[in-house]
DNA sequence: TCTGTAATTGCAAATAGTTCGCATGTGCAA
DNA sequence: TTGCACATGCGAACTATTTGCAATTACAGA
């Protein structure tokens, strides 16, 4: 692996290919969304940065990655807003007790979209989020 | 219509048959979501109220509401909850744009929710939630 | 490799939505 | 009609998130 400038490599690389500037703050922080198993609060995120970036900084970050397309930003919490990489299309199970959220395979037809545009005044729909909640075997 | 004490004697009712106290302030707020035509923040609410009831007291009523059943709490606006009343199953498209919340009939299979109980590491799944979104002809 | 400059960050203070404590008020069972 | 447990109003406290601004830094071009 020549050339390879640390495990953040390619997080620098995601960042330039969507044109903006690889910082230390934003591969520390893209490192960290792409190694996550599930979506993070900013908090969490800050807490496993060790100080690599601020809080402040965390929720700027992360609004040029939503804006470029490489992150989601989901409000299952109530209160605070979740973060993943994107990329693989899933969908979440939410504990009602414990509030532990877990990644979903299903999905709804992909002509759903379609047919929701169609029947709604809305110009397009891009996108749609589908979540699932209940109680997990931890809560009974 | 003997009998009727004005229009909010069936919001007064479906509080007592849910076994809460109709105080004014509940049945006003009841009344009000009854009639709303999309999910409202508690700062419309508490607007359309005209004083009927206190900001801090709309949360604690529209928790005692959701713990009964009887409205639902959604989360799309950033940073803002949205309470609507329940009692018909529909999803939402949602603006990215100007924030406009549409209902939506388009729902999955009602098998869904077993078959993602089964799939995932959930005991129960009772419910779930479906949004849409894109832009709305106003925003092209 | 060095440099200029615009983009980015850190810190601290400001917001905004929501919750809480507590004294007062009130629905409703008896 | 009355008692009292439950509800409400007010203000203060919280928490997550945003913003202003000066200092820092990535990186295109020399």
């Amino acid at each position: 692996m020549a050339g390879m400038r640390g495990i953040d490599a390619s997080s620098a690389d995601t960042l330039r290919a969507a044109g903006m500037r690889a910082t230390r703050q934003r591969t520390a922080l893209l490192s960290l969304l792409t190694a996550a198993e599930g979506p993070l609060p900013v908090e969490a995120l800050a807490k496993r940065g060790k100080g690599a970036f601020d809080t402040a900084t965390a929720y700027r970050m992360l609004e040029a990655f939503q804006t470029a397309g490489i992150v989601h930003r989901i409000e299952l919490a109530q209160g605070r807003a979740l973060f993943e990489r994107a990329g693989t299309h899933h969908h979440h199970a939410v504990c009602r007790s414990c509030g532990r959220i877990e990644d979903v395979e299903a999905c709804v037809p992909a002509s759903i979209d379609e047919r929701v545009r169609a029947a709604s005044g809305f110009a397009r729909i891009d996108e749609h989020a589908l979540e699932f909640f209940g109680l997990c075997r931890s809560c009974v």
